[in-house]
DNA sequence: TCAAGTTTTGCGGGTTCCCGCAAAATGGAC
DNA sequence: GTCCATTTTGCGGGAACCCGCAAAACTTGA
C-alpha cells in the first residue's frame, strides 16, 4: 500500500496537487490530505507514508516545522516543499532542518504542472533532490565568504527582531554585552547600514537596530513568520545559547 | 459592452475567478486579466470597466495601490478585494483609500464559490458593499476608543518600523522630539509593552522600540509589505508631515 | 609548541532612547 | 470670551545603544 500525504491549506492548490498525484505516473494508491501543519504531523505519524508534499505557509504549524517533526521520526522520508516564494527566510528555514542524506525538493507554486509532475517523479521515485532554479541561488548562504549572513549573524538578527536588549541577548547566548554589540556591528555592516544618510544637522536619520530589522524584512532575509517562530523558541527556552540541532544539509 | 477586470497573480485562483464570473449570473461580456498590480492599473486605464476584482498581494503593486490608482481616476468604480488574510494591516490599508460613497467588497479567499458569486452579484450589480465577517471585526478601528491604534499611533508605528530615529520623525512630522516620544509612549502602552518582563538583575529584557515592531508584526497590525510601502513613501517625501489624502470610508 | 588569525572582552565616552513631571499651547463647547 | 480636555513641549536623569581601541582568549595548522 503506497500512501502519500499532501499538506496545503488552500483548497484550489490542494486540488491541483491531488490531481497531479492522480495522473498515475507514480505508484500511488492513496493520497491523504492535511490543511494545516499540525494535521500533517499527526497524519504522518499515523500512516506509513512513501512521501510528503508540504506547503510552507500553513496555519498552526509551518511546513518547516512539520518537516522537522516528520524527519525527527523518519529522516529518510522524502519531502517536497511547495512554496509561494523563494525568500531567503524560507530557504534558510528549510536548509537548517534537512538531515544528512535526506531526499527532498523545493518547488515554487509558479511551477507548471509539468515541472511539478517531473519533480514528484524525481524525488519520490528516483530519490533525487530537486531545487527550483530561483531557490538555488540562495542555497550557498550561511557559509561565510561574501556579503551574506552567517549563522551567528542570522541568530542575532532574530534576537533583535523579537526585541531583545543587548543585555538579554548576552544572557541568552552566554556572552558578554560587548560581544553582542560586536556581532551587531558585523550585522549592521553586512546589511549595509554603514552608509546611512544623515540629517542636515549631522544627526543620524536611522536607528541602526530598527533599521536592520526593516532592511532584513524588505530584503526577505527574514519575515514575520520567522520572527514569530524565533519568539516562541525564546519563550520556551529563554536562557539557552545556540544549540546545534540535527545534521548538515546534503548536496 | 460590459467588461470586468480580474487582477490576481496565482494562476489557479485566477482561473477560479474567471470561472465564477463566467457563470452568467451577471451581465458580463468580457473579462480581462492582470497578474500584477501595474498591469491592473494600466488595463483599468485603457478599458472602460464595470468593475474590478483585486487580489491584495501581487507583484509590482499591491491591490491597495492598484485600487488607489483606479479610484483616483474613477471614484465610482466598484472594486472587490479578494485576500488571503484578514490582517489588520490589509484592512486598514483598504480603509484608508476608500473614497466617500465608493462601492466595494472585501472577501477572503477561504470563501466558498457561492459566497463569492453572491458577493459579485451584490457589489457589481446592486451596488452594495459587502465585507466578510472576519474582516468586519477590524473595521471600526482607527477611531479612538478602546485599545486599538489611532491613525497617529499607526503612523508613528510605521516610522519606527522603517527605522527612523526620534529626531527624524520629529523633523518629518513637524513636531518636537519630546512629542514624538510622547506618542511612542502611547503606542507602547497600546501594544501592551507596559508589562514587560525583567531580567533577574532587574534590567529590561526588551527594547521597547524593537519590541513594538515585533508585536505589531505578530499581531498583524502591520506586515512586511506595509513597511516597504511606508519606506518608499518616506523615500519620496522625507520632509512631509502627514497629509490627509482622499476621503472617508462609507457605511 | 609556537605562530598567525579570529573572536571575545573590557574600557570609555558620545549619542539615543525612555519616561515622569508640570507648564504651555491647542481646540472645541457653551 | 471662559472653561475644560487633550496634546504638545521643555527639563532632567537614568538606562540602553553604538562604536573605536587594544588586550585577552580561543582556533587552527604546521
Amino acid at each position: 500500500m503506497s500512501t502519500y500525504l499532501i499538506a496545503e491549506d488552500d483548497v484550489l492548490h490542494r486540488g491541483f496537487l491531488r490531481e497531479v498525484m492522480a495522473l498515475g505516473e507514480i505508484d500511488c494508491e492513496q493520497v491523504i490530505e492535511a490543511e494545516n501543519g499540525e494535521d500533517a504531523i499527526r497524519l504522518a505519524h499515523e500512516h506509513e507514508l512513501k512521501g510528503v508534499i508540504l506547503d510552507l505557509q500553513m496555519p498552526k504549524k509551518t511546513g518547516v516545522q512539520a518537516a522537522k517533526a516528520i524527519w525527527a521520526e523518519n529522516p529518510a522520508m522524502p519531502i517536497i516543499f511547495w512554496s509561494n516564494y523563494a525568500d531567503e527566510a524560507y530557504v534558510r528555514g528549510v536548509a537548517r532542518i534537512v538531515p544528512a542524506g535526506a531526499t527532498y525538493g523545493y518547488l515554487l507554486k509558479t511551477a507548471s504542472k509539468d515541472r511539478l509532475r517531473r519533480a514528484i517523479q524525481c524525488v519520490f521515485v528516483e530519490g533525487q533532490n530537486i531545487i527550483d532554479r530561483e531557490v538555488r541561488g540562495l542555497q550557498k548562504r550561511g557559509q561565510k565568504g561574501s556579503d551574506e549572513l552567517t549563522e551567528v549573524e542570522y541568530e542575532i538578527l532574530l534576537d533583535i527582531a523579537i526585541g531583545l536588549t543587548d543585555q538579554a541577548i548576552a544572557a541568552r547566548r552566554n556572552m558578554s554585552m560587548r560581544s553582542v554589540q560586536g556581532r551587531l556591528q558585523q550585522l549592521y555592516a553586512k546589511l549595509g547600514l554603514a552608509s546611512l544618510p544623515l540629517m542636515s544637522d549631522g544627526r543620524a536619520v536611522f536607528n541602526s537596530r530598527s533599521r536592520a530589522v526593516a532592511m532584513a524584512l524588505s530584503s526577505r532575509i527574514i519575515n514575520s513568520k520567522t520572527i514569530e517562530i524565533a519568539e516562541s523558541e525564546y519563550q520556551q527556552d529563554p536562557e539557552r545559547g545556540l544549540r546545534r540541532s540535527a545534521g548538515h544539509q546534503s548536496g
